[in-house]
RNA sequence: GGCCCCGUCGUCUAACGGUUCAGGACAUUGGAUUUUCAUUCCAGUAAUUGAGGGUUCGAAUCCCUCCGGGGUCACCA
């Protein structure tokens, strides 16, 4: 059974980086009838946000991968939160100490100010950081003081000599790394929680992971954590690293820039479907130049080799484009529902009905949502009153709103009467719906006439005149 | 700086070493439909496949060098 995560830590904001990542790892996981995890890491007490976990919940929520499980799923695996297996028993600290007494892990008393002075001083020269190994050649009694005087401690593994430390990546192919440019990692810190590296090694064991698929900033600590599961004699599970989405300029996306978060997305009236599509193509385009599709392909096509090596940029014109295709696709009511959050406009003086029959003239209009409230305003609210320069065309265009029978009857109408004034059509249409609608880009006037209704047609055209 | 990864139109990408003077989509330009806008439809511009060397009868595809971009070098994940 094959068996991915994501594994993110509540920091903040979900960025649509993670849930790019996220598609990934669903899709490849649904593809082989596997399960989907999800794991808070949260052992980083200092970067711990309130309301980190539950937005993350929301945004999976929102766009519909809901995990098979997690932390508020369930599951045989539990605890999914890192914070809470430190709680109950700290197996990490147990893994640890094993290494400990293996001799192939050693306790460092480095305080942080001299790490910090000798990285400083190693990158002055030039030198790649990494630690110097001072606490390795403490000898047992000088060890046994330490501790006797209550010195606080890291655990750190050894990294062996001289070895080069290989893996095939699912995406990458062939990697390898030499063992003497790795660091000797801290893999449990002095309030006894455990570091990223052990964490993971950890929990993807305990979980049954058997497909590790995360971002690239992992790749270069990947050695650590196959050093680590052979280390405990472990099954190590297949790697996999994708790229980051990227922004328009290239660079990393990130909230700080003002980049895209859900929340941002959601507010903006994307679609969950429209964002799982765009999301997907990115993630595993295909040979059939299908662009448009539903989970269902997406899962059924899925293939790991397909992710791209490169990171993709997040294309908002694109978005936008697919986005509108999905809005288009929408039945009334599915757009009636969907909208409603995004209208600020009081529409409560009108029924369902009247909704329905303005949001089907402004559908193919529509590329997010909170572009309605605009979009609408006109059926809902008048617009602002101008005295027309052209009195006698509007008396006869209320005449003909007066004696509407069908559209068609009405454009000749109007049409005859541009000729009376030998004035073009479109002219007249214009004057039209400026009066109506107070906008210069509307959908065609004459249902609009039909959606407002004669009465309040003629309500609006008579205040231009003065009546 | 060391290490690792990546490099096809503006963007995302397609193309068993050979039906490719490189195909599609978005964007852009022009046109058709149209009462404006939008939708829809048609057409066009756009990559000598980062550069330079090889290998081969043949290279976007394999190899090397360089250049560019990204990632990483924490008691953060």
């Amino acid at each position: 059974m094959i068996r991915t995560r994501f594994a993110p830590s509540p920091t903040g904001f979900v960025h649509v980086g993670s849930i790019y990542q996220t598609v990934i790892y669903y899709g490849f996981a649904k593809k082989n009838n596997g399960k989907f995890i999800l794991r808070l890491e949260d052992t980083d007490k200092k970067r711990y946000k309130e309301g980190a976990e539950e937005a993350l919940y929301r945004a999976l929520e929102w766009i519909k991968i809901i995990p098979d499980e997690g932390p508020i799923y369930g599951g045989d695996y539990g605890p999914y939160v890192q914070s809470e297996v430190v709680k109950n028993g700290n197996r990490y600290k147990k893994y640890a100490y094993e290494l400990l007494d293996k001799g192939i892990a050693y306790r460092c008393f480095c305080s942080s100010e001299r790490l910090e002075k000798m990285r400083e001083d190693q990158l002055k020269n030039k030198q790649q950081p990494k630690y110097d190994r001072t606490c390795l050649r403490l000898t047992e009694e000088e060890i046994q003081k330490k501790l006797d005087n209550n010195e606080k401690f890291v655990i750190r593994m050894k990294i062996p000599d001289n070895e080069y430390i290989e893996f095939e990546d699912l995406i990458l192919g062939k990697i390898s790394f030499y063992s003497n440019q790795i660091d000797d990692q801290v893999i449990l810190k002095s309030d006894e929680y455990p570091t990223y590296h052990l964490g993971v090694v950890v929990d993807d064991h305990y979980m049954n992971i058997t497909h590790v698929i995360r971002g690239p900033e992992w790749l270069p600590s990947t050695p650590k954590h196959v050093l680590l599961f052979k280390f405990f004699g472990w099954e190590i599970p297949k790697f996999a690293h994708t790229q980051l989405l990227r922004n328009e300029n290239r660079s990393k996306m990130s909230k700080r820039k003002g980049d895209f978060s859900m929340e941002d997305l959601i507010a903006l009236g994307y679609l969950p479907d429209a964002i799982f599509n765009f999301l997907a193509l990115l993630a595993n385009p295909n040979d059939k130049n299908i662009e448009i599709f539903d989970r269902e392909y997406y899962i059924n096509n899925f293939d790991l080799k397909k992710v791209p090596k490169t990171g993709p940029i997040f294309d908002t014109k694109k978005l936008l484009w697919m986005n509108g295709v999905y809005i288009r696709k929408l039945s009334i009511e599915e757009l009636k529902n969907m909208i409603k959050p995004f209208i600020s406009i009081d529409m409560s003086k009108k029924s369902d009905e009247y909704l329905e029959k303005s949001l089907q003239l402004i559908q193919e209009r529509l590329k997010i949502l909170s572009e309605a409230d605009e979009l609408l305003k006109f059926f809902f609210v008048r617009p602002e009153v101008k005295i027309t320069e052209r009195k006698d065309v509007v008396k006869d265009l209320i005449n003909i709103v007066n004696e509407y029978a069908n559209d068609d009857i009405m454009e000749q109408d109007i049409r005859k009467l541009a000729e009376k004034y030998g004035m073009k059509a479109g002219d007249v249409f214009m004057i039209l719906r400026d009066i109506i609608t107070g906008q210069s880009a509307t959908p065609p006037i004459i249902p609009v006439i039909k959606v407002l209704g004669k009465e309040e047609s003629i309500e609006r055209l008579k205040v231009t005149i003065g009546e």
